[in-house]
DNA sequence: TGTAATTTTTAACATTTGTAAAAAGCTAAT
DNA sequence: ATTAGCTTTTTACAAATGTTAAAAATTACA
């Protein structure tokens, strides 16, 4: 997924703010296992996916949470550092080798000031984020286990093949024994 | 809550901005009971509450899901009208008499398009309600009913008092029977 | 290939939460 | 004050989900 695609999903760009953006882009890559972002840290820069897969997840009293996923093309960050300029809340962390594009948030905020056409991408970046998010809470809310584990086979089948089933169980919102259950059921 | 601490309370605002977005409000008022939006139709405006308290509610296949409450300042919205001019998934239901102020999308999409602050407004509207969004989801992941109850009372007292517990119950993602279980046990 | 480490499933049991129905409490209107 | 309607709590039971531990399957790598 390159970074051109990744800027004019979002939003339309006339030529120079798309230049403008995407000179401040810098790709990297970093081995699975990486952790991109700490929690109590204030992370500087966010992210878009070129190609791998990645986690969020938060420490609770009884384990781990995974709360988000990144596949390709989606945008990784912490919401209290990006939003806030605050610490982060949670650690984000590599499940495969990924190349990355990494933008300075600073440097970010200040072409949202200057150009109306970046504001407006990041406007746009925002409220992706915020459907997505909305949409999952309300599975949360009025789902059962079963329908929230079919809704991901259906929406995300190659979330599945990619990461382990204790992380998809855990940001379903469930343990892991009742996930293996419900696939055990499936098969009958 | 009057509008220009709405307006200026989101992102600050030269004068001419405010008085630009200013002028495309309408303060408007209905009473208790009334359906501000409907699921299946497209809203063509946002709102912002100055007096009241409003609940969004999705139909499910055993009743109602409420999802949301706005109290005084909060921005009330249909997401899927907002972001993408589409229907509308959810109701919205004042539950109180109401004064609020109502904006076109059109209109305020056309001056995000216009104006560099205020698509830097509209990003922090969509930044705002998106850190709360994640927040609540996190909440819905990890916490136990128990602890999404006493988050709620420590959070939001007032909307204890305000609201019917039957709603309380849906929005903190349990049963009415749960949450009357949980204020129970509290008592001892 | 064989072994260790990790992941997934299964089993047994405990706990939480849901459902349905009844009882109690509260509110508003007459 | 009384009644009707609505909300909240309680009760009894059922279903779903969690916990712990062990077994099975898979993966990684020496």
């Amino acid at each position: 997924m390159n970074i051109d695609d990744i800027i004019t999903g979002l939003y339309p760009l006339p030529e120079h703010a798309k230049i403008l953006l995407k000179s401040q882009f810098k790709e990297i890559t970093y081995p699975k296992g990486h952790i991109l972002l700490k929690e109590d840290c204030v992370e500087e820069h966010i992210y878009f996916i070129k190609r791998g897969v990645v986690r969020a997840y938060s420490n609770a009293i009884n384990g781990q949470v995974t709360f988000w996923f990144g596949l390709e093309g989606a945008p990784v960050l912490s919401m209290h550092s990006y939003i806030f300029g605050k610490k982060s809340y949670e650690r984000i962390e590599l499940l495969e080798d990924c190349d990355l594009y990494k933008i300075n948030i600073l440097e970010l905020r200040s072409l949202y000031e200057k150009d109306v056409h970046l504001a407006n991408w990041g406007r746009k970046l925002a409220e992706q984020e915020l459907v997505k998010t909305e949409e999952r809470l309300i599975a949360m809310q009025f789902k059962t286990a079963q329908e929230r584990y079919m809704d991901l086979m259906n929406d995300q089948p190659a979330l599945l093949l990619r990461v382990q089933l204790g992380y998809i169980a855990s940001y379903l919102g469930m343990s892991q024994v009742s996930l293996s259950r419900i696939r055990a059921d499936k098969k009958k």
